[in-house]
DNA sequence: GGCATGAACTTGAGGAGTCAAGGATCTCGC
DNA sequence: GCGAGATCCTTGACTCCTCAAGTTCATGCC
């Protein structure tokens, strides 16, 4: 019998596990490699993306974020020089968001830290593989089927 | 056959889920009762607190915040008379916070429309009140076991 | 009683992201 | 080929929250 009020608390449970999980890595990708999971996460997708570069706007969608917010995360990037702008030939309108070379290299390192702390954070005796799976496939109907 | 790349994804995912549904409650609470999402999480532990108060350190825990964030989360909802400050009598360091009469009127207005909020978020064919439960069950494993 | 340690809270500075507005540029219908 | 409307992006002003430092008070040890 489930009421409005599990979905309310489903809801608040799902914000405070994500200030939490922030929390931590944070701590570990500035501790070992200067930036934020925000910053990580930029580059990630970029590094995902064909061609390591996608338009701002789409890296905003895949992100669940602004098109300025987008702006004002990419620039500090860009000033480290993980990141570059690029134009593009058709449409003077876009700029694309293209890792460099150093970027690539750098998002390799990251990515190692950031998946051994998510592995950390499903470690345990209560964590099987499967609720894993689990709650990335629930987490999906709620996100709205981002790509991974 | 999970692997440390999909323990990422997942805890990429709970982020984006995050955003996107934090985004869907302060745009019904703002526009109904000119409250954010963290405004009404505050006044709603408050609530379900015996004596309608709790000290602000204990907040900061069961909001997964700092105690500065709860400070500064608090004082507007003081200006508007929601909430008071309470001292304790017998450890002049704590302050309580408190509910107000019209704050606890307040917060059943406000009660009703998160929990619609909520409950529309996991309206849907691919929804059962089982995977609600399930979800919920599942961030209770990571947020540090909160209570409800 | 007096002092070291630590807990509860606040405050200044700053990071991150929002919204609303504005500047280019593209596209489509005519 | 031109004007209306849409799209892409940036910027200013603001909110929310963090960290680090400081204040005030409590407690335990000698």
């Amino acid at each position: 019998m489930t009421t409005r009020t599990d979905a309310l608390d489903t809801a608040l449970r799902l914000v405070r596990a994500q200030t939490l999980l922030v929390r931590r890595f944070d701590a570990r990708l500035s501790g070992l490699h200067g930036v934020s999971l925000a910053d990580f996460t930029m580059l990630l997708r970029l590094g995902r993306a064909s061609g390591g570069r996608m338009r701002r706007v789409d890296l905003a969608e895949a992100l669940g974020l602004t098109a300025s917010g987008v702006t004002r995360g990419l620039a500090p990037l860009e000033r480290i020089g993980l990141v570059t702008r690029e134009p593009d030939a058709r449409d003077a309108r876009v700029a694309y968001a293209a890792l460099t070379p150093t970027g690539r290299e750098r998002l390799r390192e990251m990515l190692a830290t950031a998946e051994e702390t998510a592995a950390d954070l499903f470690t345990g005796p209560t964590w099987a593989d499967e609720d894993v799976a689990l709650l990335a496939a629930l987490l999906t109907r709620l996100d709205g089927g981002a790509v991974g």
